[in-house]
DNA sequence: ACTAATTTTGTAATGATTACAACTTAAAAC
DNA sequence: GTTTTAAGTTGTAATCATTACAAAATTAGT
C-alpha cells in the first residue's frame, strides 16, 4: 500500500511533510527520537521546523501509525506501529535492536475488569559487540 | 533486617536522609518521583535539598536497591528493587499498580551473547475504577 | 583539635517538550 | 476565480525534569 493510502486509512491528510516523516521512520532502520528526524529531513524541507516534527509524531501516534518507544535515554524516540515487539537497548553503546517477542501472557485473566490499550516490554544489557569489545580488551 | 543494615549490605553508608528516603520507598504504597518523596519528607528534614533527592536515588539505583520505573510520563518514578514485577498505567487517571508477572522466554536463547541485566514491562489501559465510571456515565 | 573524606545544599545550566500566536498553504464557498 | 474559511506549518518563548558544579556542612580518622 503507498504511503499516502496509509495516511488517508487513518484519517490523516498525506501532506508532503507527513509523507516524508512517515517515510523515514518507514525506511530508516533506527529509532529515531525528534531531533534525529528533524535534522535528516532538513536539507529537503529547508523551512521544516522542529514543532512540526513534534505535531507530527503526536498525530501519527494518536492515530496509531507510529508509537513513542520510551527507553532509559530522556527523550522519545519513534517507530511505526506496524507488529508488536520489544526492544533491547545496549547500556554500553545505547544502540536499539527489536526483538521479535511479547509476552504472551493472558493479561484479561490476570487483571480483568481492565481494559488493556498497550504492553511495552524493554530489556536492557550490554550488546554483542560490547561484550567482544570487553573481552578483547580484557586480554590485551 | 533493620533498614541500616540493607543499606549496609549494599555498600551504602546509612545517613539520616538515606534512612528516611529509603523507609519513604519501603513504606509508601506508592511509586513516587522526585517532587513527592521531596514534598514528604521536607517536614521531617527541613533542610533537605531536592539535589539531595537525586543524588539518593542514584546512589539506590547504583547500588540496586531502587529501581527507576519510566512510565508514560516525563519524570522517573522509583521503587525498590525488591522482587520483579511489571507495571499497570492507567491512562485516565494515572495510577499505577504492580502486576504479579514477568516474561519467562529464554532471553538467552532468544539473544545469545548479550548479556541481560534489566527487563521492564509496562502494560498501559484503563483501569477498573476508571472502566466503571465510564459506563456509570453512559447509562445516565 | 586537625585534617581529609564524605555528604548535603543552593544555584545555575541543560535539554526535551509544550504553549501559543503569526504565517502560509490548501480547501470550500460564493 | 476571487473571497472566505479551515488546516497545516513555523518561530519564539515558557515549562519542567534533570544535571553540573562549587560551596557549605557533617562525619570519620589521626
Ligand atoms: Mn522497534
Ligand atoms: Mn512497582
Ligand atoms: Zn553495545
Ligand atoms: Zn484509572
Amino acid at each position: 500500500m503507498p504511503n499516502d493510502a496509509v495516511l488517508k486509512a487513518h484519517g490523516i491528510k498525506p501532506s508532503l511533510t507527513r509523507m516524508m516523516i512517515f517515510e523515514y521512520l518507514k525506511t530508516a532502520q533506527k529509532h529515531p527520537n525528534v531531533d534525529e528526524i528533524y535534522q535528516a529531513l532538513q536539507s529537503r524541507i529547508p523551512t521544516l521546523s522542529k514543532t512540526t516534527v513534534y505535531n507530527t509524531l503526536h498525530l501519527f501516534t494518536e492515530k496509531s501509525i507510529a508509537r513513542a518507544v520510551m527507553l532509559k535515554d530522556q527523550e522519545n524516540r519513534y517507530d511505526l506501529a506496524a507488529h508488536p515487539h520489544a526492544h533491547f537497548q545496549c547500556l554500553h553503546c545505547n544502540e536499539v535492536f527489536d526483538v521479535a517477542m511479547m509476552p504472551d501472557f493472558d493479561l484479561n485473566q490476570l487483571m480483568p475488569n481492565h481494559e488493556i490499550q498497550d504492553v511495552s516490554v524493554l530489556i536492557s544489557g550490554v550488546c554483542e559487540t560490547c561484550k567482544a569489545k570487553e573481552a578483547a580488551q580484557k586480554s590485551s
